[in-house]
DNA sequence: ACTCTCGACTCCTGT
DNA sequence: AGTCGAGAGT
């Protein structure tokens, strides 16, 4: 069979696809295909799916392991059509997709449940994220009375970034300490017993976090037989932005297929962003040599993205990289416009100029969907948003503050969690705060109750609250009584559920108003899964990743501006990108930037912001930034200087202007925009 | 003993 | 916008 669709590919994507699949031959071995940015990576992995579709492989046993489940099913979809273009009627074995398609956590969920008896774990777990993690890690370091010291210990979120490190990255407490925590190197003792304590409180709750996910999985890998068992299910892994992964989903891989047979992972060395998270990009260096005979290693370097003057100008970028596998990306898209470096005056200038800018692309013909913001820190956007939000331009951004953030949706998903594990302490101490008069005294002393009884929910309404609180306590024990029996189906029971939480609402926040809205749209949310447990687990693992403004959501076939931070504009790109704060202290971020390798991480990172633009890229520069709540006595701004990744050897890729151009002359006359200082403040403080 | 309220302080990236 | 600690209020 020759087949039509392999010629569409160049001869390098051509060979990912083919690899290893020749003459009957389906369990090829390890395969590592080192695809740039824009080299048409998804379509590659994509052919290569259904590549081994078309030649008889079962999709129910093929495990295809992205970065977020929207790639999954990207990438299940662009399969699937491949699929029916060549096979026709016969596509028709795809009808179920491909369900071993996800995110690792996603998987991980799923193989847990599976075996759950097999390792001793409650099936019915219940999922911990990051900020309820964070909670429990305060509970107990309350109960070990370590928020009470001398010299303050590192907060909840410090400890559990710690613990994080270490299970992610499979190094010793004491070395994390050394190398990422140097100012809580001395807790080591304490820190140590706290994690202890943090793991058996998630035990005894029937609760996991993300992070046990991964090490779970692993641990069950770690036990041959069932390692062999699990490998067993899957004739094929692919792993897509292996670059991002870290120790413990590596060792996960490698348990499952040792022998590489079957293994594609696909990536780019110079694309590794989340360090932060414990990904090491060792993982993608060393991936060859993890096999006798190494992997085969497939390089896509040809770019379908970007001109060439952007292309150019971002190979400068990496060029200055320490350690990579070499490889340069040509195109040969033309293009005169080389990417622009705009000076402006303040972040005000920047908002202004963007607006504009992006109003004159859409005169020229551009649409605002092929337009994009990009930023290193989601709250550099602010002026920008009240500037486009004053032009009535349309956005939604992506990344930072998310809806499941907000305190309102996080009170409802707590009731649904608390009903649905009546053990989980976070749940059940933040739905119980909700109640007038409950405060955490009372809520401690009525969860130790519940979690000795055999029936926590009947313990609870047992339980004799104090005087003080009137019937809303029993209102909250009938409520979660009623989710408990399933008085209501799914979704229906978030009415009863909002019923309840109304009030509460009206009580606590002067726009209740707007966070109704808010519960409203997540109602909407609920209806599209089939089960209350279903929808906590998802939701948890694959939150919403947008807000927009405030006019509510466009629906998605209206027009709207992109505003995203990078690490989510990852596998994205635009006719048109801006980059805000190109400037050090930003990019770099100024927080980050203790070890090399740390400032590596910020080089790729503005790599990554430059190769989402086709067509047009700007990078603007404030010549200078105000730093927020640094003090009392009025905002600060400091002056800033080019980001460091470009230096001037690198500068004849870029066209270097100033905004707004032609009004220099008034500009020499007024007064800056912005206060210069703050006589507010100065009136205030007279009388303090 | 416990809850509530207020002001000061901190905010990077995210499965 | 949320967290944390101090101090007032019941």
């Amino acid at each position: 069979m020759t087949a039509a669709y392999l010629e569409r590919l160049n001869p390098d994507q051509r060979r990912a696809v083919e690899f290893g699949l020749g003459a009957g031959n389906l369990f090829p071995g390890p395969l590592l295909v080192i695809a740039g940015a824009g080299s048409g990576k998804t379509n590659t992995i994509a052919h290569r799916v259904a590549h081994l579709l078309v030649n008889g492989a079962d999709p129910d046993r093929i495990l295809l392991m992205t970065f977020s489940r929207r790639a999954a099913s990207d990438l299940t979809r662009r399969a699937e059509a491949i699929c029916r273009q060549v096979m026709g009627e016969r596509a028709g074995i795809l009808a179920a997709g491909l369900p071993w398609a996800g995110t690792f956590h996603s998987i991980g969920v799923r193989l847990l449940r599976d075996y759950a008896d097999q390792i001793g774990l409650m099936p019915d777990f219940s999922i911990h994220d990051r900020e309820d993690s964070a909670d429990l890690m305060n509970l107990a370091r309350d109960d070990l009375g370590y928020s009470r010291m001398e010299r303050r210990f590192p907060t909840k979120a410090t400890c559990l970034e710690i613990y994080s490190r270490v299970v992610n990255s499979g190094a010793a407490l004491a070395d994390v300490l050394k190398e990422a925590f140097p100012w809580c190197a001395s807790w080591d003792g304490e820190l140590r017993t706290l994690f202890a304590a943090y793991v058996d409180a998630k035990q005894a709750q029937g609760v996991l976090d993300f992070d046990d996910l991964l090490l779970y999985w692993a641990r069950m890998q770690a036990d041959p037989g069932l390692a062999v068992q699990i490998g067993a299910r899957f004739d094929h892994v692919l792993v897509d932005e292996y670059q991002d992964t870290n120790r413990l989903q590596a060792s996960i891989l490698l348990t499952m297929k040792p022998d590489g047979r079957g293994l594609t992972v696909v990536g780019d060395d110079a694309q590794s962003i989340y360090g932060f998270r414990a990904a090491t990009v060792r993982n993608i260096l060393g991936f060859p040599a993890a096999f006798d005979p190494p992997a085969e290693i497939v390089t896509l370097d040809r770019n379908y993205r970007s001109t060439k003057p952007i292309l150019d100008a971002a190979n400068a970028v990496i060029g200055f990289a320490k350690e990579r596998f070499t490889k340069n990306l040509w195109t040969d898209r033309t293009g005169a416009a080389r990417p622009e470096l705009v000076t402006v005056r303040d972040d005000m200038e920047q908002a202004r100029f963007i607006a504009t800018q992006v109003l004159e692309n859409r005169e020229a013909g551009a649409t605002l969907k092929q337009q994009a913001v990009l930023f290193r820190t989601a709250s550099h956007s602010a002026v920008l948003e009240v500037e486009l939000t004053r032009r009535r331009i349309p956005f939604v951004k992506f990344g930072g503050l998310k809806f499941l953030d907000s305190a309102h949706v996080k009170d409802v998903l707590a009731l649904l969690r608390f009903a649905q594990n009546p053990r989980d302490l976070v749940a059940g101490f933040r739905v119980m705060l909700l109640v007038p008069g409950a405060g955490p005294a009372t809520a401690r002393r009525a969860l130790a109750v519940m979690s000795t009884a055999p029936d926590p929910i009947g313990a609870l309404a047992e339980f004799p609250a104090p005087s003080r609180i009137g019937e809303e306590w029993q209102g909250l024990v009938a409520l979660l009584t009623a989710l408990r029996g399933r008085a209501s189906a799914w979704p229906t029971e978030l009415d009863i559920v909002r019923a309840w939480y109304e009030p509460v609402l009206e009580r606590q926040h002067d726009d209740a108003s707007t966070r109704l809205a808010d519960l409203l749209q997540l109602q909407g949310i609920a209806a599209g899964y089939p089960s209350r447990e279903r929808f906590l687990t998802e939701l948890t693992l694959d939150p919403p990743a947008a807000t927009s403004d405030k006019s509510g959501v466009p629906s998605l076939d209206n027009d709207y501006l992109v505003l995203s931070t990078i690490h989510s504009a990852k596998g994205q790109e635009w006719r048109s990108v801006f980059l805000l704060n190109a400037v050090d202290g930003c990019m770099p971020s100024d927080l980050g930037t203790g070890t090399t390798a740390d400032i590596e991480e910020e080089r790729r990172l503005l790599y990554v912001a430059m190769t989402r633009a086709k067509d047009s890229l700007h990078l603007i520069l404030p010549q200078r930034f105000y730093t927020h709540s640094q003090r009392a006595k009025g905002d600060r701004h400091v002056y800033a200087s080019r980001t460091r990744f470009i230096p001037r050897e690198i500068l004849d890729h870029f066209d270097y202007v100033s905004w707004p151009g032609c009004r220099d002359v008034s500009s020499a006359v007024r007064p800056a925009a912005g206060p210069r200082i703050d006589i507010a403040a100065q009136m205030r403080s007279m009388w303090r």
